[in-house]
DNA sequence: TGCTTATTTTTCCATTTGATCAAAAATTAT
DNA sequence: ATAATTTTTGATCAAATGGAAAAATAAGCA
């Protein structure tokens, strides 16, 4: 079942105005929905900054809650990709600093797609809490076992594994979510401390905070 | 200037309805706030969640706006409490298990006020940021000193000082703001999980993931 | 070219929202 | 108890909101 766009979608093929008007759509949406949350967000607002009216933007999604998932259904999947590429096989150090990296770079590549997720899981996570107890936990457990097989493996240190995703998740989304809580602190130092923030995460990560002899 | 009830504090003592009403009041603002943001939080349900007419709760703070800085004010207190606890001439170890463990300890007994204080940073910190530039920009750059003398004498490895505070203030807070992910991750062994968050994370953040010899 | 379908605009509507005010009710002080 | 004060309520408002319907316009295709 989609509910891609109001009208356009029962089975025929997607215009080229289509395509381009919901681009435009999603891409103001998820600036709006991630800055005032889904109810804070008013859809004249979206059609605003999309640059069109909103009973046009009405015509290309039938409500705000359908616009809402839309853009949620695209900010999850690019989400989940970094932990998707974790693979068991490869040198556990490699793969999470590898890990770390793409991790940060989303952080800062798409900023506003981290803080729409983070926005929806404060708020309970409504829309998304089903693919979260299915999907999301799947794949978790799934990188569950491979953290626990190194660890095993005496690779790494024994920790726990849900513990360990956490903080990866936790550490590298902060980047992100909390922009302006960084931007407040270091002022315009801001953008050459973000270019640190890969490797010093790592670095923390891995080796720790006590001194190693 | 104090804008704390819309017409009883001009000088007289707060009355005992007062007391109580406010309180009342800030508590039902804190959750809606948390759960909806700024824009999204209807007055008129925070009266409700509050037990008493939209009305009323006007007559005590004069706006919507004058009560969402009520609430984020007190929450600010809370939050950067933890911090000003660091010791510069206690052991860092120490200190940094201790910090943890507060921090935790907050994510759990305060998670709503968590939850505020990230979705108002998430926004951009429309309200919070002048106090983030001034107040606990000091702060961070006192706590900052600390940790480079810690360096210095290679009480700890040299680490970035920003990027360890920012790491430590997200893996804590995650517990709070994603609690509703790791709920869906973990369904009912979620809080047995919390318990062991505290220890967990300071083994992590001072040995490390890669294993000591 | 005409015919069909897709897109956009105009107009409208029912709710919700933040806020105000006067009057009523309750509380406190004299 | 009476007066003064504080608290609560009910009515009301203007603005904003999500959405629907219809009319007008533009594309796409035969």
């Amino acid at each position: 079942m989609s509910d891609r766009s109001a009208r356009a979608t029962k089975t025929r093929k997607r215009t080229r105005i289509q395509v381009v008007n919901e681009e435009k759509i999603l891409e103001a949406a998820l600036e709006v929905f991630a800055r005032y949350g889904f109810k804070g967000a008013a859809v004249d607002q979206i059609a605003a900054a999309a640059g069109m009216s909103k009973p046009n933007l009405l015509y290309y999604f039938r409500s705000k809650k359908a616009l809402y998932i839309a853009v949620l259904r695209r900010t999850l999947e690019m989400w989940l990709q970094p932990l998707e590429d974790i693979a068991a096989e490869g040198d556990p150090e490699a793969e999470i600093r590898d890990y770390i990296a793409r991790k940060v770079a989303f952080s800062r590549s798409h900023a506003v797609e981290s803080r729409l997720f983070a926005m929806e899981i404060i708020q309970g996570a409504p829309i998304l809490k089903e693919v979260l107890e299915t999907r999301l936990r799947e794949l978790v457990e799934d990188k569950v076992r491979v953290i626990e097989a190194w660890v095993a493996a005496g690779k790494i240190a024994p920790v726990d594994p849900h513990h360990l995703i956490f903080t990866l998740w936790a550490s590298t989304q902060h980047y992100a979510d909390f922009d302006a809580q960084i931007r407040a602190l270091l002022g315009a130092e801001a953008d050459d401390f973000y270019l640190s923030a890969d490797a010093a995460l790592s670095d923390l990560l891995l080796k720790g905070l006590l001194p190693r002899n």
